[in-house]
DNA sequence: ATGAAATTTTGCAGAAGGCGCAAGTTTTCT
DNA sequence: AGAAAACTTGCGCCTTCTGCAAAATTTCAT
């Protein structure tokens, strides 16, 4: 968890965070990242535009760079939880470990969300990323389920885990105060540990 | 559903239909979609490029325009459904009607698949074209439940649904004579009723 | 059938995004 | 300190896509 990394790379670091931080700051300002273009986020980062799009291909990525950030998190926690815990529960509690509501202000996400929704071209690429984790993830719960890859049981789990952890997490962003994150997402994934047809009573 | 629609309309359809069936065969020869250009698929069509972008925003939008069409007699049938069914087996009947296995040819559809699955656009597109259905959806499967959109059952209840069918799709085009459609599909959605956390067995 | 109205097609010009390259700059390592 | 490695930048280029206005096609009323 230390992070001795070099100079080099933590400036790299700095830089990548820069600009999606100007991304996001930018599209929150012009209400939507249609209206912002490479040239002002790379200035806003004190960078070239040459440079911005050494880090990124295009300024949906850079402003959903926080997601991979956080599909990356999740994928290592899912590894060395699917060895300890029954694979449904990894799942449950990898997303719940988390905290996305700890670790970035609520207003913020709100924000973040509104402009996700505003724009088609984010919510296709937001779900291009969610297949990418599809992807990274379904040979753990293969693994994990004594399956394979291609075999129909793991990818239907990975798929409701992932269709739950989105959802839930929507759903608190909509509504933060009703009740906390961890609590709406264990109930998610409650839903289809009881079977999807009937809603279990609170 | 007679289509006594006037020529113009006919027209525009079939050479909509023209520039995706282009756009797919060319793809497949020249193997991947990266490697052909808006111009060929026009001129393979015999409309200017121009004419095409009137069409499509992109490649990407030609090679799955058939996706969009199955999704929205998929939304047909499913508004129809709910108004006599209960939501879940509206959801998987909608699914087994697109008889899929019956309206392309399998060869096609596995060709369709790994090309899609070869490109990162690709992927990324059609999983926004998910999202989009969820989106046009979600009311439907709200008011059968008597919940809103913004609830997390009826969201939960189509996440299913849609990862359901898109997983049992891709099985059965993995391996076609195994089993037919109807009971991948079937037996997807019967996971779901069952509860995900452990697998049915046959 | 004919001419006017509506719609579609097309070419052109140009904006915007993104990439390869090579030179310049900064960091690393000895 | 100085050479090697890695990063940044500017430049030119290519591709994709859009606005616009003229030309072509279809529709519709007479």
């Amino acid at each position: 968890m230390a992070e001795p990394t070099g100079l080099r790379e933590r400036k790299k670091a700095a830089t990548k965070a820069a600009l999606s931080q100007a991304a996001f700051r930018l599209a929150m300002e012009k209400d939507g990242i249609e209206a912002v273009s490479p040239d002002e986020i790379a200035a806003a980062a004190g960078v070239s535009t040459r440079t911005f799009h050494n880090y990124f291909r295009g300024k949906e990525e850079a402003l959903l760079y926080d997601f991979s950030e956080m599909t990356r998190k999740l994928l290592d926690d899912l590894r060395e939880r699917s060895r300890h815990q029954p694979i449904w529960d990894a799942l449950r509690d990898a997303c719940i470990s988390l905290h996305l509501s700890d670790a970035y202000d609520v207003q913020l996400l709100q924000c973040r969300e509104a402009i996700v929704r505003n724009s088609p071209t984010l919510i296709t690429h937001q779900a291009g990323q969610f297949m990418e984790l599809f992807q990274d993830a379904v040979g753990i719960v293969a693994q994990a389920t004594g399956t394979e890859p291609t075999d129909l049981y793991p990818r239907l789990v990975l798929g409701s885990a992932l269709i739950s952890m989105k959802i839930a997490n929507e759903q608190w962003i909509a509504d933060p105060d009703a009740e906390p994150l961890e609590a709406v997402i264990a109930k998610s994934f409650a839903q289809f540990e009881a079977g999807i047809t009937r809603p279990i009573t609170e």
